[in-house]
DNA sequence: CGTTCTACGTAAATCGTTTTAGGTCGCCTT
DNA sequence: AAGGCGACCTAAAACGATTTACGTAGAACG
């Protein structure tokens, strides 16, 4: 039941300890091995079936043979983005032949992430991706040593290395286009997480209407960041009178729950009222009418901070370039032309 | 940059490794540790920041306090399920506080799974659940040591413990439905995955169709596994001028791209067609019409799955109860009253 | 023949923890 | 005072792999 080691290949191939595990490492380097013996110690391994012990490795230090990088998130983050964040990661991990990497995920309450440097140096993990903190967590992110191998995903930092979105720029550009098309409020319904990614919209919506000459007025409505969430800010909306023109949902979430309110209300969308979302999920194109949205390239995004992050782990002092990708609205059928 | 060690520990409070190892593991066993000693390790070990080294502790073999799972998916599965998985998973982990539970994730090309039994072997992780094997895997399966820590999710099997469930039955129970509304024809929109739950469905419906007396024609059509394919599944259909007047979906996914398309060709739902969908996704409450759906507890599915590995893990010899769930529809606004 | 290479291997230390099989010391019995 | 017993603590051996520094031949060289 115990599996094979190291000694059981070096017994059955006649040769030492220290033989053995030069060959099987491929070491081209100061020692060399004969032709015969290596043969005969692959063969052996092969026979009696030998598997590395991961632990043995790491205890014996090993820096760059296998690295593990945990992405860690907090609990309330939804399904839907969780999916696409680990399947860009995957994606480019399984790209990568040399290091091998594993993946470790880990949720969190906000406010309360465990010590990632402890972690670290527990050799648990290799290094971290912190995905969607929010603003309870500025003040961990703060106490950080920065050489321990970090990296922010949807945020930026002076701090640390990070790969987000230009959340300010969409949502000036959101309130760009709707105001363009003469609404003369604009209702922005906001998810009630305390993300930058959120707030980061909600300024640039706000910065582009203050900055703007005959901008029209707007009001922020927070919300559940749900479906529900939408669905219920639109209907209490509605109820009390005020029918929006114009809605900027910040999530898609949320946009989906307010479409399907405004139906209800007998309200048509984009006739009466426009909407638009955010992150451009998959079911955006199949609302009825389709949602229009701003494009949020989340997979691209993962796959960078990982690869971001693996940098940062096998060479630690080369610095590395945050990411911030430019964002744009995908036009569909819940916006005016033009 | 070295962290300490318990070396180190037992250097600061003028004690032996053992003694620090012994008090910092809380072993009320045999050896006896007088109160002043404890303090002054518990001290020490604070004060130098001592973080144990998992590695060590895996290497040395600590069965039990600390326990490593994965969770295998082959790459084409759907974002939102990985999502809701390991929502439940990590659910369910963070409700325990002992053993220390860390999560692995892994994707693998159907087929070519990973070795599990060498994961475990080299310590990597000590069990996995194997979630949503298509039939390419089958093979690999039965190939497997019952020995090995494996639970399968969404798929049961005579030889491995499993959490799945009644796909059977629901298809029995959605096609039940839908012949009582006196339908002539059934379309069913099948996503083209080998999946054993799929073709549960599949089955459970034509064993329905089969074994009814007076049972409406049916056609099964087979489709890419998301919205896309749904909707132009149905388009295809409907252009070739049959207009089907009950769909029933396998998956939410191709039952939204199917609302879709039915929208676009001016059919009403459920007048002219109605619609039933599979897993009861958040999002299906607020298309339009609302989505009727078979309710699949993912979550708890999945907690369940990971409570069952552990439990094998830390009580190898136990046997596990695997664990079929029975489905229910959930009746919204896609389906007839009665 | 003595010296120096070269080519091929190996002994042994090391990584950080856990645990077993003993110490040691003082006190209590008889 | 010899023996026994608790209470407290520690030495040392694992766990499995990696790597450095050091053999040991035989060949080549002068």
């Amino acid at each position: 039941m115990t599996s094979p080691t190291i000694r059981d290949v070096a017994k059955a191939a006649n040769v030492s300890v220290a033989t053995a595990s030069l060959v099987l490492n491929q070491k081209a380097g100061s020692v060399q091995i004969s032709v015969r013996t290596r043969e005969r110690v692959l063969q052996a391994a092969q026979e009696v079936g030998y598997v590395p012990n991961m632990a043995a490795r790491r205890l014996r230090g090993n820096a760059g043979r296998t690295v593990t990088i945990a992405v860690l998130w907090p609990v309330d983050t939804r399904v839907g983005l969780i999916g696409r964040i680990l399947t860009g990661i995957q994606e480019h991990i399984r790209t990568i032949s040399e290091p091998r990497v594993e993946l470790m995920v880990e949720t969190y309450e906000s406010g309360r992430l465990r010590d990632v440097r402890g972690l670290v140096e527990a050799s648990t993990f290799n290094g971290a991706i912190l995905a969607n903190t929010t603003r309870e967590d500025d003040a961990y992110i703060h106490s950080l040593d920065p050489a321990v191998p970090v990296v922010l995903f949807h945020r930026h930092s002076q701090k640390y290395p990070y790969v987000t979105a230009d959340n300010f720029g969409a949502g000036c550009e959101m309130a760009r286009q709707l105001t363009a098309h003469g609404h003369e409020q604009l209702t922005v319904l906001v998810p009630d997480v305390s993300s930058q990614a959120i707030q980061d919209r909600v300024h640039g919506i706000v910065h582009f209407l203050h900055s703007a000459p005959d901008a029209p007025r707007h009001s922020l409505i927070y919300c559940p960041f749900h479906e529900v969430g939408g669905y219920e800010a639109v209907m209490q909306l509605v109820q009390s009178g005020l029918r929006p023109t114009a809605l900027l949902c910040l999530s898609d979430q949320v946009a989906m729950g307010a479409l399907c309110a405004l139906n209800t209300c007998g309200m048509k969308v984009p006739e009466h009222c426009e909407v638009i979302g955010f992150d451009n999920q998959e079911f955006t194109q199949f609302t009825v009418p389709s949602l229009s949205t701003v494009d949020l390239p989340v997979e691209t995004m993962a796959a960078q901070a990982a690869d971001m992050l693996l940098q940062k782990i096998l060479h630690p002092s080369q610095e590395l370039m945050s990411i911030e990708h430019p964002l744009r609205i995908v036009h569909r059928d819940t916006t005016r032309q033009g």
